[in-house]
DNA sequence: CTACAATAGTTACATATGAAACTAATTGCA
DNA sequence: TGCAATTAGTTTCATATGTAACTATTGTAG
């Protein structure tokens, strides 16, 4: 028996997104207060801190986010001493990435915060729960991207 | 034994803002291509479409979308003849919206696509995957909401 | 009553985002 | 070779979004 009628309540999508807004509304403060780094950017930053030295078409493929937006992030950090870049000398169209000293200093400290974070909200789940949850939207995510 | 170490694909707020992604991405085509519906429009649409008659202020505490937003959405819904509104005459601050024929035709149509669209990706779950997955995305939003 | 606070919605401005066009470098293949 | 196609990244432009200030109306304390 399917459902005809839409409820927000419980259109699996919204309440997909309410919850992720939530959590992105509340990790945002983590790292833009305290350390004004901007979202996109956190997202750059937390490539680069487990895999130095890759490309920014990399860093796009692994965030999920656009090259252009990479770009402007990339280029923004690398004003504000958190990044540096060179060039491949093999190709030199292809950045190499490098959190500064500076940058990694700000990556270590804003992991523990996000990693506090994931454990809080986990928190309220029981362990069968939070396999259950893993495995449920890697699959979702699996399906959908066919 | 805590994690210390952050991996984005472990990272559950970057696995279910990736999923989110995803879903509204596929979700967007089929009410912009077909109908060109905007993301907000659609979701004023969808309450509009469960609950007539309420104001801008409802609808923007019902979709978690800001004041601002909802605003222009409606108003860009009025210019298209989706919605009609009049203004309470117990309070003329306060809107009174209502998807017009033309809003209820469109609305008419999208439903069973999105329904549809929710079907389909819930079809790799087992019944007994997606009570759990409800369940728990209930459990986090109430949690995080305090 | 009157004045001040609160509420509904809009406008203005500044910033973020995305698509498409562009530059530079590299690859492929006729 | 040498020229078209591809790839990495940037720039441009148009649109979307969020914050704060504003207008209009209603509620309320004195």
């Amino acid at each position: 028996m399917n459902k005809t009628e839409l409820l927000l309540e419980e259109f699996l999508p919204y309440k997909l997104s309410y919850l992720t807004n939530l959590i992105s509304d509340d990790l945002s403060k983590l790292y833009t207060d305290q350390f004004g780094i901007a979202h996109t950017e956190w997202r750059v930053m937390a490539v680069l801190g487990v895999s130095s030295g890759v490309s920014a078409g990399h860093v796009a493929k692994k965030t999920a986010m656009d090259k252009v937006a990479v770009s402007r992030a990339i280029n923004n950090m690398i004003k504000n001493d958190l990044i540096e870049r060179q060039f491949s000398s093999e190709d030199k169209r292809r950045s190499e990435l490098m959190l500064s000293t500076k940058g990694q200093d700000v990556y270590n400290n804003i992991v523990p915060l996000v990693l506090g974070y994931e454990n809080d909200i986990l928190s309220i789940l029981d362990e069968k729960e939070r396999a259950s949850l893993a495995n449920i939207l890697t699959k979702l995510t699996g399906y959908i991207k066919e």
